[in-house]
DNA sequence: CTGAAAGCGCTTACAG
DNA sequence: CTGAAAGCGCTTACAG
């Protein structure tokens, strides 16, 4: 059953039909009504795939995303999806497993004009190569950051954010304190590394070079380097971990190697996950405005597809510190908790 | 840039374009490197959508999921999209929220040729419904499971599954066994809260018909439930959840409470999410093999798509009792652990 | 307010 | 092995 069908059914043009579907308001009330009956008598449906091969719209947007399984990029999603969904969109979703191959294969698809535009929430490409395509196509990146890049972004300020949680640590007066990078190739990670350093460096604290371990963002690495680093001679009284994640793995290698979170081994999370309010002790973090993010990018991606300019290239969400249990307390900090 | 331009350049036709592109074999090894270099030099890239409506295959297959935000169903999820990518095919991620409407909008996409064919991880309609979109448009439901429901079908047996979960609880001489459902509307629901009262009939046991809450899948939920159970005059000492989610929010209540787990409470779980081996105490739980189910309805639809039949409509899938901690321990029970 | 006609960019059956 | 031509099902500028 196609358009032209339905139009010798209610003995109209397609032009006709079509226009009922699309601009009603510009057929007379008793056209449209005609049509209208007919449409629901045979439940035409019109074919999509014509439609957006004639107007060379698909009304799709595709997300990449690292990591499907993550708690943090599924709230993300979730703002990007509801702004798309309620713009009239629909959404792709590209699952790139952290494989770089598979994040150019999806950008293809933008290439291909299978989506009018796409949102990164990593970008491992590298910059010319992605600032030429955003020349072409509406595309914005949110989450991962790159310096530099001139392409719409929306993320928090990792590295102050990483300083901040340092520095919580140090507040308390540790001073033999590890961080747990994420995969060191991803800027993400060496931004928070940098926040790190800076807040060390910045009260005179030594790095010693064995208390910086890269993890891979899983539950795993993050229990494997903190049994690693519990094992030095020297061990430290506190890790700052690139995510709730590893965090987790943390407390849990402390508490099998016989020692008590956070008397014995104070330890910050990123994110701000669901879990980190339930694992206990409850994780100390920095909350990242996931939903927020994700809502802020696909509206900017909006106005890209519908050709408005962007004047600001640099969106900087606002992130906080959530003081939970997981590194203790200071008579002097003001406590906040959150479930 | 189109491929008639690209014809041009190369200097023969675009139907040789094309099956340079589609059907390489075709086309002689000079023309066809001749074509290919114009290609490169122009950086040419064909438009999708005209090839989808050319051909009425669009290689989009859809996904509906009932919240992206659950690691339960992010595992799924996994699974399909191995496949789908493995065989050409991008996914379109329909988030329905639990909501009905959102559920039937994005079947509309299958109806509007918008996808080769659907995935149902929720199945909320009517049965007559799908039964009748089922016998024009490829899909399969997974997951959830609808009784005599003449469409191809992958999950585990939840009824028993939930008995097996309750009889562990019995085992270990419980008798007051309480149960946290989810969503009564939801069949996954009733059919667990089944497999519940026929271990606790078939072993002669009362159910207390306050021992019987309803929850939303979410921790919260599972937390107030088992406030409200433990609030009892004659509370339980036992409580199946319907899934893990809310078996952690169970356990959080009864700390809350001053009870410890599994001494006061013991808590079963379902699902086997990643969380479960990491909470304290850990959960006792039903395992779903979460990638398997997704990876063999993704297979199922490819054959449908492809017109192949399917001899049988049900696929059940091994589930297993995982014991961990948050049910205490009976000496006469083989102890297993899984991280 | 409505219709006739062109055309979006491919693929493929057919002919040679 | 290659090309000419038809056609997939819509939308829209144009004419009336």
């Amino acid at each position: 059953m196609k358009m032209s069908d339905v139009a010798k059914l209610a003995n109209v043009s397609p032009a006709t039909v079509s226009r009922v579907l699309s601009n009603p308001e510009l057929v007379s009330k008793e056209t449209r009504q005609k049509v209208l009956d007919v449409i629901n008598e045979v439940n035409y449906k019109p074919h999509i795939v014509a439609r957006q091969f004639r107007t060379k719209e698909t009304k799709i947007i595709l997300v990449v995303v690292p990591d499907i399984t993550s708690a943090f990029f599924s709230k993300v999603l979730r703002g990007i999806e509801h702004v798309a969904v309620n713009n009239g969109y629909q959404v792709i979703l590209g699952d790139t497993e952290n494989d770089i191959e598979r994040e150019k294969e999806y950008i293809n698809l933008l290439l291909q004009k299978q989506a009018d535009g796409m949102v990164l929430l990593t970008a491992r490409l590298n910059k010319t190569n992605l600032e030429e395509i955003s020349e072409h196509f509406p595309m914005v990146l949110a989450c991962e950051y790159m310096d530099g890049l001139n392409v719409p972004t929306v993320s928090i300020d990792n590295i102050s954010s990483a300083r901040k949680a340092t520095e919580h640590l140090i507040k308390l007066g540790h001073t033999k304190i590890a961080h747990i990078t994420g995969p060191i190739n991803v800027i993400l990670s060496r931004d928070r590394m940098r926040g790190y350093q800076q807040a060390m460096m910045s009260h005179e604290l030594d790095i010693d070079s064995a208390y910086i371990q890269e993890g891979d963002f899983s539950f795993e690495s993050g229990y494997n380097q903190t049994l690693k680093l519990l094992a030095l001679e020297n061990p430290p009284t506190a890790v700052f971990a690139f995510n709730d994640e590893m965090a987790m793995g943390a407390i849990k290698a402390a508490k099998d190697s016989g020692l008590k979170a956070p008397e014995d081994l104070a330890v910050v999370g990123f994110d701000n996950v669901k879990m980190s309010s339930v694992i206990e002790p409850n994780l100390t973090t920095i909350n990242q405005p996931k939903y927020e993010i994700g809502k802020k990018a696909m509206e900017l991606l909006l106005k890209l597809i519908n050709g408005e300019s962007i004047n600001k290239k640099k969106f900087v969400m606002k992130d906080e510190l959530i003081i939970r249990e997981s590194c203790g307390s200071n008579p002097d900090l003001k406590e906040q908790t959150k479930m």
